[in-house]
DNA sequence: AATCTACTCAACCGCCTCACC
DNA sequence: AGGTGAGGCGGTTGAGTAGAT
């Protein structure tokens, strides 16, 4: 039973007042947070409890904070990085200055998604949702697949600080893939398609870059971890669960019949070298428990790529690129993991 | 004008992670 | 290594408000 942060009894609940807000905004423009929300409310003689006060200035006191209607342009960053990384709030938060979280999930959870909604075919409106690994229906082999990451640029999200960039411009796709005939995730212009199992993926806008490769992320921003190991990272985290089955999810899109490969290979700048390919053994990637045993393995791989890389000299830039593969099928779909 | 319904959004709750001891 | 406390996050709630009847 974890103990309460503050004495319930003692603090105040529901609204601020404007009294309050003011004790609260002259308090931390004078000496700051300190660093402990907890103790805050006491010194600036407020009765709250500590969280209170720091989502009041989050949300509603801080300076730079932006009110009022979301433009078209903010719409499609939440859009598209929904569609990507799903309902992280605050990390969708950082690519919009002056949104809040909590803006930006209300807006969605209230606006956003009715209006794409809309947006959809009067037969396939269901709610948006980001694929979990809990909730993996079938797709119809008909289906189209669905394309993942908007933007060509970097994508990078380091969990230790909470930076986190992304939306670079197209032209960082990897020159590599920027041949003909491609299926691309650079976009300036994103729609958004439900299917009818209520999936929701980014369908449109999307310009062809290379036959037969979805690229995830592209822009080589890899170093190393601080103690020189070398992991694979999901959009700038370890690989989880969740992460695996929204992978199982992009490659289930009418391809994912078959055994997948994993390639590994190390990029530098964007350009991939490619290596070797590793066969998983039964099925998509993050359908059973022991595809977490498989990721490991391939995280050994390129943690010794990468090292090997080290002996050799080279800097950071190299990264573990992951490509998973559906060989022989009609799509190859690519990942790229930076750290 | 009164009542009902739908919507919005600020705030809370509880869980998770991380840093510190 | 394990325990504890604080910060942070996402989901949910409910009071207030706008619009419909």
């Amino acid at each position: 039973m974890r103990a309460p942060c503050c004495d319930k009894a003692n603090v105040k609940k529901g609204p601020w007042s404007p009294e309050e807000d003011s004790k609260l905004k002259e308090y931390i423009e004078k000496y700051g947070t300190g660093g402990n929300w907890i103790a805050l409310p006491q010194k600036a003689g407020l009765k709250r409890c500590g969280k209170s006060c720091r989502l009041r200035w989050l949300n509603y006191l801080r300076p730079n904070l932006k009110h009022g209607e979301f433009s078209d342009e903010e719409d499609r960053v939440i859009c598209s990085l929904f569609a990507s990384i799903g309902s992280r709030w605050s990390i969708i938060a950082a690519q919009l200055p002056g949104r809040t979280d909590n803006d930006i999930k209300n807006y969605w959870n209230t606006k956003l998604k009715k209006k794409l909604m809309a947006m959809a075919p009067q037969s396939q409106r269901k709610p948006p949702t980001f694929q979990s690994p809990h909730q993996t229906p079938p797709l119809p082999s008909h289906s189209l697949p669905s394309m993942y990451k908007d933007s060509g640029g970097s994508f990078s999200y380091y969990s230790q600080n909470r930076s986190f960039t992304g939306f670079e411009p197209i032209s960082q796709i990897p020159s590599s893939l920027s041949s003909t005939n491609s299926v691309s995730l650079a976009t300036n212009s994103l729609l958004f398609q439900t299917t009818q199992e209520g999936l929701f993926s980014p369908m449109q806008y999307y310009h062809p870059v290379k036959d037969n490769y979805m690229v995830f992320g592209s822009e080589a921003s890899c170093s190393s971890n601080s103690d020189g190991s070398c992991s694979l990272i999901s959009y700038g985290r370890e690989i989880k669960q969740e992460d695996l089955g929204f992978h199982s999810f992009m490659s289930s899109n009418g391809y994912g019949d078959q055994n997948q490969k994993v390639m590994l290979g190390n990029g530098n700048n964007g350009v991939e070298i490619l290596n070797h390919w590793v066969e998983k053994p039964n099925g998509n990637i993050g359908e059973t428990p022991s595809d977490y045993d498989f990721i490991e393995d391939v995280k050994q791989q390129v943690s010794s790529s990468c090292n090997h890389n080290d002996v050799n000299g080279s800097n950071n830039y190299n990264n573990g690129n992951l490509l998973i593969d559906e060989n022989k099928t009609p799509e190859t779909v690519m990942y790229h993991h930076y750290y």
